[in-house]
DNA sequence: TTGATACTGAAGTCAAAACTTCAGCAAGGA
DNA sequence: TCCTTGCTGAAGTTTTGACTTCAGTATCAA
């Protein structure tokens, strides 16, 4: 079924779950690049990047920008807060629970 | 395409783009359960929660241990370092980048 | 022993989404 | 002006993977 996503973390895990898309990130972890320097690479078509970076813009992990007829592309650093505040919440709380259960344990 | 993923934290994100999956996690978040008591919440049937699990084990992110007849899933609170290591990595160089630029930007 | 419960495995269905082709259009250069 | 480059949009194809059904198997309890 896999109901629609609604949080800003689930379309941010939706977006990263693809793996053409971490490869894109990961293209652009070195600097900016126009669309078809990225389909190179990654050996798709530009309308497939499109579609890729269109995702990504919507998630906040990107950012691009049209100049003439070229569109740069680049990393939006701040993206990156909401999911490591899905992994502080959750961590924390498995953290804690897992203490409290060492310490019911201890118990005499 | 989407070649197949390789590095662990591929699998960890390939696992968590999924809704269903996420929800699973968050049902484990409040203690241990069977794979009944999950499939219940999650309205799928138990043999979907098996396949999720599988995934989730896989990439480390879930435990689990039959006993009896019950399958009994936790959290393993350590799967979540990988993802932690992932946006480190990348946050520490996409901003030493910004900062390297910002400081060209400012020569005379 | 019998029946109910809890999962497992194989196999198939189906919808979402990744990707392509193709036909534009606008910008830049010769 | 004319050609090339770089992107855009619509539409269709193909693949992936989430989910189901159904037929087991093992465990527990009466």
């Amino acid at each position: 079924m896999n109901r629609p996503d609604s949080t800003h973390a689930d379309r941010i895990f939706q977006a990263l779950g693809d793996a053409t898309r971490r490869r894109l990130i990961d293209l652009l972890g070195s600097g900016p690049r126009s669309v078809s320097e990225l389909a190179g690479p990654l050996d798709v078509t530009v309308t497939a990047v499109m579609q890729h970076l269109r995702v990504l813009e919507d998630c906040g992990l990107v950012a691009t920008e049209k100049i003439g007829r070229v569109r740069a592309c680049r990393l939006r650093p701040e993206g990156l807060d909401v999911l490591d505040a899905w992994i502080r919440a959750r961590r924390s709380t498995w953290e804690h629970r897992l203490a409290a259960l060492s310490d019911i344990l201890r118990e005499p």
